[in-house]
DNA sequence: TTGTATGCGTTATCAA
DNA sequence: TTGATAACGCATACAA
């Protein structure tokens, strides 16, 4: 059976109390009773039960996350390096991280009610935000600690703490780049339409073109589900239906991989045929032949940061300014291919 | 503040535990009381404290796993996809997953002890052994339910339930798959001496030479630390020191596709020059350029597998036979090269 | 059908 | 310097 304090003080002659508190380093104690606890708590290999802490601090020193874990996801590095930088430093600060994997087929918001409702973490990390994010009302409304990846649509107040990316001048900086490199015909991939980042790089793309004095085109658009896989089918989609194409963005790198794999099926070269461009700058996107041309953003950091703000916010100390919005930055890589005359 | 069974008693005028049958949904609960009591928590918004669960029953419903989390990791294919098969699995028996990250600077065993010893999960899942486990040997002698992705160094008993791949033969085959396209100087890369499977590796190589009567060099052997980096440099040490390699075997992917850089930074061609082969078959085998040959291990399926394993150990229902050793599988691609006369 | 009492393991308050 | 007691929120054995 498992050590508790009750053995320790029933070994050691002394009560719980006192055991508890040599246990704990308080200076109310003997020194010598201290260490008579202290060796017969190491000899029966002591190990407090975390659990009953939590119950009688109110506060797990554990944070959440609620994410996406099935095969499909797998390569899906944003969520991956982002996971990793929240460990990281939620480890740094000795806090645990409990993630909740959100299966296709399970109501989203039954998990965040279990696992926030329920007192099993301190407070959340939400990511990916929706449009009118039933997450972030649930959790505003019932005083739960929590931080976003992510800001909310565009017309929508975002009222809480959040670190996102410009994506809006990303697609911007996207599209005058491929103009810049001679381009008229640029196809766009988005993100599923429900989500927040959706509309602002579309509004980015349409920025880019108005800029240019170029035409913005319906069916130039089209929309993938963030995984390789869509990024194919619809850059294979675009080029048949509209051969006129030279270049195409898709909202996030593995979905440009994947249209990079489309315009090769399509008889096509990337970046001397069809220019591609991503999003997030996850590391295959130097790796990959050619090398992929995308827009930065610093997801472990983004990680590094969401966490340390939540403990903030955890811990009552949230700074005033809730949202931070990064600036994206171009990476110009091979399959920009070659600038046109 | 939180509501608790003790708000809706109050409110309902019920006793605590009348309100906890009705909601736990006993049937010695007239329906009546049973209904108002329900409106009145939904009302309130009730969740059940997990924590308070938790202590009284002695069981969290959680696993948990220990993981380097830190920025070199991230690309660590192997690691992300057993952790979504992990927590997917988990998931569907409505368990969630706490992962602790291990910081280099961290002692692993206190966080062991902290974790299992604290009863924060009902089991753990231990990844990469190493030889002469201290993490297994921990918790065989604590009776705290695991189950682990690997098996115990060769000479080692291995008596706890693992799914491992049977890497001793998986290493002979890509020699064997080598000396058949007409090398005779093949290289390797091995993972830190520390880890169990190593050895395995190691010796399926020397196999796969003795059965092709090719001497052992020692020379041609190398260690890197799994990552992308040290796959680079130890592929560039071992052509730079020894002219007349054709090939070379990293001992898993990441450092495969490292050693395709270091290759070329070598004035090579990958496939032509130098053949190369990775383990594990992680997405960027097959989306690289050339394509890698490798040995394929289902990693999403072990987590999968590791999963339902330890659910069984946890509740008893473990079955006898221990240790899963799969057939490790070799994927045939474009870094092998053509055949040579 | 409902309520009382008890315990899960810990820590804090207060009295001795 | 030490110990008895209570509380965190829940669920059950047992009594009514």
């Amino acid at each position: 059976m498992r050590v508790t304090l009750k053995d320790i003080a029933e070994k050691s002659g002394y009560s719980i109390t006192t055991v508890s508190r040599a246990l704990g380093g308080f200076d109310d104690v003997n020194e010598g009773t201290r260490k008579r606890i202290v060796t017969i708590a190491d000899d029966m290999g002591y190990q407090p039960n975390l659990i009953a802490r939590q119950l009688r601090d109110r506060r797990t020193n554990t944070i959440g996350i609620i994410a996406p874990m099935n095969i499909e996801s797998a390569e899906d590095d944003f969520f991956n390096i982002l996971i990793k930088g929240i460990a990281h430093t939620a480890s740094l600060h000795r806090y645990d991280l409990l993630i909740s994997a959100q299966l296709p087929s399970h109501d989203e918001m039954d998990a965040y009610r279990r696992i926030a409702g329920g007192n099993r973490v301190d407070g959340l990390i939400v990511a990916r935000t929706y449009r009118d994010d039933p997450r972030i009302a649930y959790l505003s409304s019932n005083n739960i600690p929590f931080v976003v990846s992510g800001r909310s649509a565009p017309g929508e107040t975002s009222d809480f703490h959040y670190i996102d990316v410009d994506s809006q001048t990303g697609l911007r900086l996207a599209v005058e780049h491929f103009v810049d490199y001679g381009h008229q015909h640029i196809g766009l991939i988005l993100p599923p339409a429900h989500l927040a980042f959706t509309a602002y790089r579309l509004k980015g793309y349409q920025d880019g073109l108005d800029g240019a004095g170029l035409p913005f085109r319906e069916e130039y658009v089209t929309y993938g589900d963030l995984h390789r896989e869509s990024g194919q089918q619809q850059a294979e989609a675009l080029i048949q239906a509209h051969p006129e194409l030279t270049a195409i963005i898709a909202c996030n790198d593995l979905m440009a991989l994947g249209a990079m794999r489309g315009v090769r099926n399509c008889g096509l070269r990337v970046g001397e045929d069809i220019a591609i461009c991503g999003f997030d700058d996850i590391p295959a996107a130097q790796h990959v032949t050619p090398t992929l041309t995308t827009i930065y953003q610093p997801i472990f950091e983004i990680g590094e940061g969401l966490t340390t703000r939540l403990l903030n916010v955890i811990s009552q100390e949230a700074p005033i300014e809730k949202g931070i919005l990064l600036d994206p930055q171009l990476v110009i890589r091979e399959s920009s291919g070659k600038k046109r005359v």
